[in-house]
DNA sequence: TTCAAAACTTGATTTACATCAAAGATTTAA
DNA sequence: TTAAATCTTTGATGTAAATCAAGTTTTGAA
């Protein structure tokens, strides 16, 4: 979380797409799972396509109606990926890190975005056109094997994400989230939340009360251990799951 | 939870992958629209890749758990995808027609099945191995650029069905699927909805006892006209999605 | 460091929807 | 064609979680 704090120095660049460019021009295509594993040279081909951009915090970089014709890729900050419900209450969908990408879904069909994009933080993006890219793609298959991987594992996590929504009540939900947390950087069972504790009831399709009250209920069972604010210890895993 | 009996996995036509194979397996590649677009000699080389198996109503084509390593087309019937919840509540995802796929997310990560899919009328699919398909999408980048289309629908149904669950009502889910209903087919506003009221349910994350009382609310509202048990009269769209 | 704006908690109340049960429909297979 | 199985409807009841409200804590900008 607070990481953040300590990276964002340099974003009112809006660098240009030229090689002598700074280096974050560069490192943004070889932070990226889809791009990091091609040659050398093959990557300075991709930068030369890419558009580096900077986003205060809270700015919109896209939203639901606009036509989607890039593909972004978070070089430095944080993104938040939103929806909104017909009454206009807003939903999490994803928090994207650096070497995330987004804005593919209409790289491939001539659509408009449903989704919002917003900086979290002070955030740095590298832009790639909708035919630059599926030039790239058609040059080097190995790029859609990446990019194919990558959406796979965002359907899985999408349709995990429904079932549970669907089916499990809150408590289970919360719990699950927790699991997973866990899971990723685990010191002593200690984890901290990757986001506010109103964006995690809007990921989860609750409310910030009842986040509240279910994690008291869970610390009251001796499941967790509620440290601070962000801070909370699993005590019983196996307890945890069976919610 | 669903009855699907017969797990045998002996499927009974199990057909060989030769060109002198019934007109079926031509077929299968034919109506596939990331194969349709190539030139005839290329869809018989990807003929040649592919084996064509036939499941009974009822049976199982594989399993949350199993091993992922082939592409599931379908030639002809129907294939239900589900989830289930940690207590074992069923969710339907989809509903799978000729021409669709399935069993993409493992071909890229390896990894298992996270959900289930199983013949809801008597079904013929072909199938890919995956080291086949790896092979095809490497040759023919094309495919890979359907690939990724059908990927990104089926991201944003995924994700907009996410944020239904996790802010809509019930009453709004079920207007809304009406709404789309009438998109697809429509003669004189009048719909037949695509599956069971049970399945209705649960992929809208409800209970039939639920959708029976809204839709017959919606009626008393004079939004809708329930004709008979799958046909229903859209009287007033734009009342249905005000709700 | 200070102060206002967010975020969070806690309590009281409401409500949308699930659950349980039992009677009709419809579909399926024998 | 008929009976069994499955689906659907309707009613009564229970409850998980939303909402509303008011206080407390945390955050972050000046």
């Amino acid at each position: 979380m607070n990481k953040e704090k300590t990276r964002n120095n340099n974003q009112h660049t809006s660098c240009c797409h030229h090689v002598n460019c700074s280096g974050n021009n560069e490192s943004c295509v070889a932070i990226v799972p889809i791009f990091n594993h091609l040659e050398k040279n093959q990557m300075e081909e991709i930068m030369g396509v890419t558009h580096s951009v900077a986003y205060k915090k809270g700015e919109v970089i896209y939203s639901a109606g606009d036509q989607a014709d890039s593909l972004y890729i978070i070089n430095m900050g944080r993104v938040r990926i939103y929806r909104l419900s017909e009454a206009g209450k807003e939903q999490l969908l994803r928090i994207l890190k650096p070497g995330d990408f987004t804005g593919e879904l209409a790289l491939f069909n001539e659509t408009l975005h449903e989704a919002y994009a917003s900086a979290m933080v002070d955030t740095s993006i590298c832009t790639v056109k909708r035919s630059d890219f599926q030039d790239l793609l058609l040059k080097y298959p190995s790029i859609s094997l990446k990019v194919m991987a990558e959406f796979s594992r965002r359907l899985e996590r999408a349709e995990r994400q429904t079932t549970r929504l669907a089916t499990e009540k809150v408590e289970t939900r919360i719990a699950l989230f927790l699991a997973e947390c866990l899971e990723v950087g685990n010191m002593n069972n200690e984890i901290t939340l990757p986001m506010s504790k109103k964006d995690l009831a809007s990921y989860l399709g609750t409310t910030p009360e009842t986040i509240s009250r279910k994690l008291y209920e869970l610390e009251t069972l001796g499941y967790i251990r509620l440290i601070s604010n962000k801070k909370i210890q699993i005590l019983d895993l196996d307890s945890l799951f069976l919610i």
